[in-house]
RNA sequence: GGCCCCAUCGUCUAGGCUGGCCUAGGACACCAGGUUUUCAUCCUGAUAACAGGGGUUCGAAUCCCCUUGGGGUCACCA
């Protein structure tokens, strides 16, 4: 391992959609093995693909990677010694390189036609065949290769890769992993429009930003030999490289969005804690111990260690992140709670603005009663509904309690003790409401299960005395009454 | 198909590198109880795994090999 080097690690994204679920680990991963070593974790953008990028995904990235706490210290906005960070900015060092290695040797025209190569590749699928490129054009002589270059026929740059040399990857997750010599085609380095490709700039920049450690997806394993020689071919020692293995959907298959939400953005609006997300990912493909589920960015900088990282894929299960979620949400201060919960109140229309005084307290006050019942911001609205306006229509259930012959009179009997109670709800109502089915001789549940379908139209929810005291004794009254009056009607 | 990677409860995992403490631990989900006016939270308990076969060894989940299974990758995308 090349230790010597100060820690120096990238999290790579291209522009060309969302920031998923496994390139935010990746990056969870590389920012902890940064923040573990002391070292720089530093944010390159890979937009060489003109036509598949945008800004507007750039942002969302950025932006995604911000909500999930992870801070960059090179890169877009933060600016490094060791830019442009855009790769599109730094094409010009990439085809001088490219020249450079062509006149090495490393590299050599192609002039064989997509037809030919189209051809190529059915033959060998036909029979069967390892697919790659023949190095049909590798026997040219660069004296004559130069000359049809500069007569305008247009050709590609390939990397002419070993024949007969192993090439071993020393990976730091699977340990070390071979590539017969002979295996790895030779790949286009440029084009011949004249654009470099990825495992060229990738190796160019990594040497360039002095990355010390690769740490990236599995999908990835099969490009290191082919960046290796890069930087071999530069006379550079090539980083340390450690390829993490995959997240997978349900079906076993690297997550895709048929099987559920893949962007991170998308949990995002759907008011998941940012810190669950976090907590998560990290538990997909690593472990503090043998019980730590829950844990932060403090702990896991604290016990990241690269070879403790699995090896084998793991299926992203939206039942448990959701079971984490409950657990940050419960333990978040609820004031802190309320905050996080304003805008799907605001989107649902039950809050308007930056409610304040009474309003305030009154939105703090649902959110306690209901944080037991929640586990993600956005279930909020739906579980507070019956707050807000008409008292909810009845659920089957409700409706059923309703219907109850005695229900009737039990609600009218607590409507008229409950507008004679010098407080309102009555203090210590859990006593109050026992010794007022006492009285009457009844269970509580003849009295609480007509109530709470009064009251919210269903019989779970908030305990009863909380849901009085949230409707207050007009709305709390009237809908008793109402209930009561829609039975007679 | 070639190459590469992987293989512990349904799922996420601990243990494996440094064989014996593993009658394999934890968590999610599920099931059963308890607490609770309800739902939920919470508590208790139960069910549940070393893919198969060969070795090595006094002893293997742990080391080796094979088989099987799964995944990744094979672009002038990144």
């Amino acid at each position: 391992m090349p230790s010597a080097r100060p820690v120096r690690v990238r999290f790579a994204p291209s522009p060309t959609g969302f920031l998923h679920v496994g390139g935010a680990r990746t990056a969870l991963f590389n920012w902890a093995f940064a923040r573990s070593h002391g070292g720089a974790f530093l944010l390159r953008v890979e937009d060489t693909d003109h036509a598949r990028n945008t800004a507007a995904s750039l942002q969302s990235i950025l932006d995604s990677m911000r909500w999930l706490g992870l801070d960059w210290d090179e890169g877009p906005e933060v600016g490094g010694d060791f830019g442009p960070y855009l790769q599109s900015e730094r094409v010009a060092g990439h085809l001088q390189a490219a020249e450079e290695l062509l006149a090495a040797g490393r590299l050599y025209r192609c002039f064989c036609s997509t037809e030919r190569l189209t051809a190529l590749r059915e033959d060998q699928e036909a029979n069967k065949r390892a697919y790659g490129y023949d190095g049909h054009c590798r026997s040219i002589a660069p004296a004559e290769a130069a000359a049809r270059a500069a007569a305008g026929e247009a050709g590609a740059l390939r990397f002419a890769m070993p024949r007969n040399e192993e090439i071993v990857v020393q990976d730091l997750v699977r340990g070390e992993v071979r590539f017969g010599g002979g295996e790895v085609e030779d790949w286009v380095a440029v084009r011949s429009n004249g654009e470099p490709t990825y495992n060229l700039v990738c190796a160019l920049d990594d040497a360039a930003m002095r990355i010390s450690h690769v740490l990236r997806g599995e999908e990835h394993l099969v490009n290191t030999p082919k960046q290796i020689l890069v930087h071999r071919a530069l006379g550079q020692e090539p980083p340390a490289w450690g390829h993490v293995p995959l997240i997978l959907g349900q079906d076993g298959k690297k997550l895709s969005k048929r099987t559920g939400d893949t962007a991170i953005e998308d949990y995002r609006a759907k008011g998941y804690p940012p810190e669950a997300m976090f907590n998560f990912l990290c538990l997909l493909g690593f472990a503090i111990d043998d019980r730590t589920e829950i844990f932060g960015p403090a702990e896991l900088v604290e016990h990241f260690d690269v070879g403790r990282l699995n090896k084998s894929g793991a299926i992203f299960d939206p039942e448990k992140l959701l079971w984490l979620c409950g657990e940050y949400l419960r333990a978040t201060p609820v004031p802190e709670l309320a905050d996080r919960a304003l805008p799907f109140f605001r989107e649902a229309g039950q809050v308007a603005g930056e409610p304040t005084g009474e309003e305030r307290a009154w939105l703090e006050s649902a959110v306690a009663a209901l944080r037991e019942r929640v586990r993600i911001y956005s279930e909020f609205p739906a579980k507070a509904a019956f707050l807000f306006g008409m008292a909810a229509e009845p659920d089957a259930q409700a409706a059923k309690a309703l219907a109850d012959p005695d229900a009737a009179v039990q609600l009218e009997a607590l409507a008229a003790a409950l507008d004679a109670a010098p407080a309102f709800p009555p203090a210590d109502f859990d006593a109050w409401i026992k010794a007022f089915a006492g009285e009457r001789g009844v269970g509580m549940g003849k009295v609480m299960k007509p109530a709470r379908a009064a009251l919210a139209g269903a019989l779970g929810g908030p305990p009863v005395g909380d849901i009085l005291a949230l409707l207050g004794r007009e709305r709390a009254l009237r809908r008793l009454r109402a209930a009561l009056a829609g039975r007679r009607a």
